[in-house]
RNA sequence: GCGAGAGUGGCGGAACUGGCAGACGCGCAGGAUUUAGGAUCCUGUAUCGCAAGGUGUGGGGGUUCGAAUCCCCCCUCUCGCACCA
């Protein structure tokens, strides 16, 4: 009997599933399609994280069961290689990222990703990065674009001024900028917008139909933010006009004692008194320069008297027009009337500023000394002909009664902004627009697309706070494709997000030139079957996805509008009970893995430490105990004296169909770690026995092939067979077979447990109360007691409760 | 502050609709075998106690014949979001 010797065997059969082909569906004649896909990864220069293999192991180990279930299962794998991760690493090694990212891709794809043993069909693999994919992210923008989804603005960027350079909001975490520690500080610029936000009704609505983690979902709700309740007209005194304001209170309107406007506001000019003018532009000059972050952290509220005055027009009564940070120019209306004795924002604010404080709402319906803001419901007071009014219902009244007066109205606002997609940095795909002095936003028509990133030596951002390829002036500039007269490109790139939105359409149609997705083929595969990912994407990438399929659905371009029927988050993956992270020190290195135990032990090691949707607690110690279960099995199944055929013996062959049953269940509801146990469980049974026998192997070797493949494989042929185990049918399991004919019933007394009693499963209720009640200990027990009461679980338990 | 998830032996973790707490694995201890072992096999391993028997699932209450599981209050950790009117 040969060593397991794990190397010489996965190499065999990586090879051989390479050259038969057994992972590479016939993408158009396929007759049970199943798309199993995975978050594709950035492939860093420090090569595959451990989470990677952590993601890509739970998700392969469903794809191959369903492989096993007779599904002709897809599993592409690919590289989201644009961005600025990748830039600003070139640029810290002193390399280009074009000459850098095709090196990280052949390592992650040759070196590590083909260790892996999953069922990867590289035929149909995609590189954000080359131009016959992203070809297409500029066609998809464009299609946005045309779908009029698309709309610049100027909007603010973070902005280091140390490093001159733009940062994105991970960059610029906490207002600190990433690399320098120097505050970041915010500039205006032009830029592209998509309008998710119109689609944000859809994109809640159809959370109740799609089968995802409930995670995930919970997050997308938050995010996207559906609030109601009214816009509110306060005519201005002294001023042709209104200020109009979002609340979702209008139950606390009589409680409104002055009004904030967001700094940025257009009336803020408009409507200032001259002897505030002063105050009131210094201070606007200053939360100009405040970033978002900077705004959040000064917890001490801060503002200033317009000097105008508004009407309530519930009561008539003139409140002051103040202005301050703490309102957003982003949500609502960026303008609020202020209710300091039900809002604490409002409330700190009043008390800085002693304005007057008013208590609406009560929750017992006596009047109180407000000490802090009373945010609950409760019953209206101090509000005339409402009062006594419950707020729920004062909240619809009070807007009717708007509604009727033509001074407000019902209003729903979400939380979800616009996609800014625009980035002024190099490392992505220039945004297909020409900028025309007559023409205005004219996007490159479709034959000359992709607009190819050129090839520049320096790429460093300088101060500009534009993109460096605004310096490339050969390729800037250019000729309007509508009038032929002198124009610019758009020189920023569009957000890595944008890559990554519609990869998995392209996955089934990598083969086509002339089109983005094939039709026919996109019918047969999509929408995607299963996705599973990490759930620090819940809300950005998951989003973004969704919002362009449902656009590219409404053009026509496809037929199904939520891209994934199900979506399932994993855990997050730490080591020794903490997050992992590189100045830490403690990271696990794949390839050491790979290479000192192999892919087999390291994919069920990662299964095994913990419920896949939870994650897991890496040790570098407890891997030695898959291997050493992996080297049972081979030893249990490389035994020259297998005996033909199946086990007779009763229990055996129960204990085995459970597994069957446990495995199969454990599978699908991604319960790894149990999975794992279950067949340890198993194969401990099978040791135990004098004869081992051929068939027990069979099913032994297919149930572990999903987590450890190669080793399947190459036992599987050690037991004569055909084919590849990767490609054989998963055993089934017989429901007759996995019920137990003596079952053991507990006695309790009290619910204390007190003996146990072996009784036939068919045994009746008195049958097993009689024989409870004769056990040595428990008669022991009831010595002296009354027994007042009994209590029969069929199959589990007896209770005796005594006095 | 808001939201989500979690808290069980020395450790990672099991426990389906409330019904034997600690499966499986690591580690540890003892033994067998071996020239040797980071090999293999066997036995033990929540805790107090010689034992009978207690006690134990973050803490405190409750519901129940019976609670890790359900309800209320509190504490701790992790991850999101964060002045969203």
């Amino acid at each position: 009997m040969k060593n397991y010797d794990h190397k010489t065997i996965e190499e065999k059969w990586q090879k051989a599933w390479e050259e038969k082909r057994i992972f590479n569906p016939d993408i158009r004649n396929a007759e049970r399609p199943y798309y199993n896909l995975m978050m594709f990864p950035y492939p860093s220069a420090e090569g595959l994280h451990v989470g990677n293999v952590y993601a890509f192991t739970g998700s392969d180990i469903h794809g191959r069961y369903m492989r096993m279930r007779g599904y002709d299962v897809f599993e592409p794998m690919g590289f989201d290689a644009f961005g600025m991760h990748s830039e600003n690493f070139a640029i810290k090694m002193g390399m280009h990222p074009a000459e850098l990212v095709p090196k990280n891709i052949r390592r992650f794809r040759d070196e590590q990703l083909k260790r892996l043993g999953a069922m990867f069909d590289w035929d149909h693999c995609v590189d954000t990065t080359h131009p016959s994919y992203y070809k297409w992210t500029q066609w998809i923008f464009k299609q946005l674009h045309k779908a009029g989804l698309a709309y610049q603005k100027d909007s603010p960027v973070n902005w280091c001024p140390s490093c001159l350079t733009v940062l994105s909001d991970e960059q610029a975490g906490g207002g600190v900028c990433e690399r320098c520690d120097s505050k970041v500080t915010t500039r205006k610029m032009r830029q592209w917008f998509f309008s998710i936000t119109s689609y944000a009704e859809r994109l809640l609505k159809n959370l109740n139909r799609i089968d995802w983690s409930q995670t995930t979902k919970t997050a997308q709700s938050r995010w996207i933010g559906r609030s109601t309740g009214a816009h509110i007209r306060f005519p201005l005194v002294d001023y042709f006009g209104d200020l109009v304001v979002y609340t979702t209170r209008p139950d606390t309107l009589f409680g409104a004692t002055y009004m904030v406007l967001s700094p940025e506001h257009p009336l803020v000019p408009e409507i200032t008194k001259a002897d505030q003018r002063m105050q009131v532009d210094t201070y606007v000059e200053a939360a100009k320069s405040k970033t978002p972050f900077e705004r959040a952290e000064d917890k001490e509220k801060t503002g200033v008297f317009t000097g105008a005055y508004a009407v309530n027009p519930i009561n008539d009564q003139r409140i002051p027009v103040w202005i301050s940070d703490y309102v957003l120019m982003g949500y609502g209306a960026g303008a609020i009337m202020a209710v300091p004795g039900h809002d604490t924002r409002d409330f700190e604010f009043a008390k800085k500023f002693s304005l007057p404080i008013v208590e609406v709402i009560s929750p017992d319906g006596e009047k109180h000394e407000l000490e802090e803001a009373y945010t609950g419901p409760g019953v209206l007071i101090n509000s005339s002909q409402f009062n006594g009014m419950e707020s729920e219902k004062a909240i619809k009244k009070i807007t009717s009664y708007l509604e009727d007066k033509e001074m407000g109205e019902y209003a729903e606002t979400f939380r979800l902004r616009d996609w800014c997609i625009s980035r002024q940095r190099y490392w992505g795909p220039p945004i297909p627009i020409i900028h025309c002095p007559d023409c205005g936003a004219v996007p490159v028509p479709d034959e000359d697309l992709p607009v190819l990133l050129p090839e520049m030596t320096d790429i460093k951002p300088d101060g500009s706070g534009l993109s460096p390829l605004a310096r490339n002036e050969q390729w800037l500039n250019v000729q309007c494709p509508a009038c032929g007269g002198p124009a610019k490109r758009d020189a920023d790139v569009n957000d890595n997000f944008l890559d990554s939105a519609w990869y998995f359409l392209r996955y089934p149609s990598t083969e086509f030139d002339d089109r983005a997705i094939d039709k026919d083929i996109t019918k047969k595969w999509l929408p995607v079957d299963c996705y599973i990912g990490g759930n620090e994407h819940a809300v950005l990438h998951l989003m973004y996805v969704r919002f362009v399929t449902m656009a590219l659905k409404d053009m026509g371009v496809i037929d199904f509008e939520e891209p994934f029927k199900k979506f399932r988050a994993h855990g997050l993956l730490i080591k020794d009970g903490d997050k992992m992270s590189k100045s830490k020190g403690n990271i696990v290195n794949p390839d050491e893995f790979f290479e000192k135990f192999g892919a087999d032990t390291f994919r069920m090691y990662l299964m095994f430490l913990g419920p896949y949707e939870q994650g897991g607690d890496w040790r570098d110690e407890g891997i030695i105990g898959i291997r050493r279960f992996l080297e049972r099995v081979w030893r249990f199944a490389d035994d020259e004296n297998l005996e033909k055929g199946m086990t007779k013996d009763k229990d055996t062959l129960r204990a085995i169909h459970q597994t069957i049953r446990k495995v199969t269940e454990d599978i699908e509801s991604l319960s790894y770690n149990t999975a794992i146990a279950a067949l340890m469980e198993l194969l401990n049974e099978l040791m135990k026995q004098d004869a081992h026998y051929a068939d027990e192997a069979k099913i032994l070797v297919r149930l572990i092939c999903p987590f450890s493949p190669h080793i399947a494989e190459e036992l599987w042929r050690h037991l004569g067979q055909e084919g590849f185990c990767s490609a054989a049918r998963w055993p089934k399991f017989d429901e007759k077979l996995c019920v137990e004919d003596v079952i053991t019933v507990i006695a309790q007394i009290n619910g204390k447990l007190r003996g146990r009693v072996e009784v036939s499963a068919r045994a009746s209720k008195d049958e097993v109360l009689e024989k409870a009640r004769t056990d040595a200990n428990v008669v022991a027990h009831l010595e002296g007691k009354t027994v007042v009461k009994e209590i029969y679980v069929p199959g589990k338990l007896v209770n005796f409760v005594v006095k």
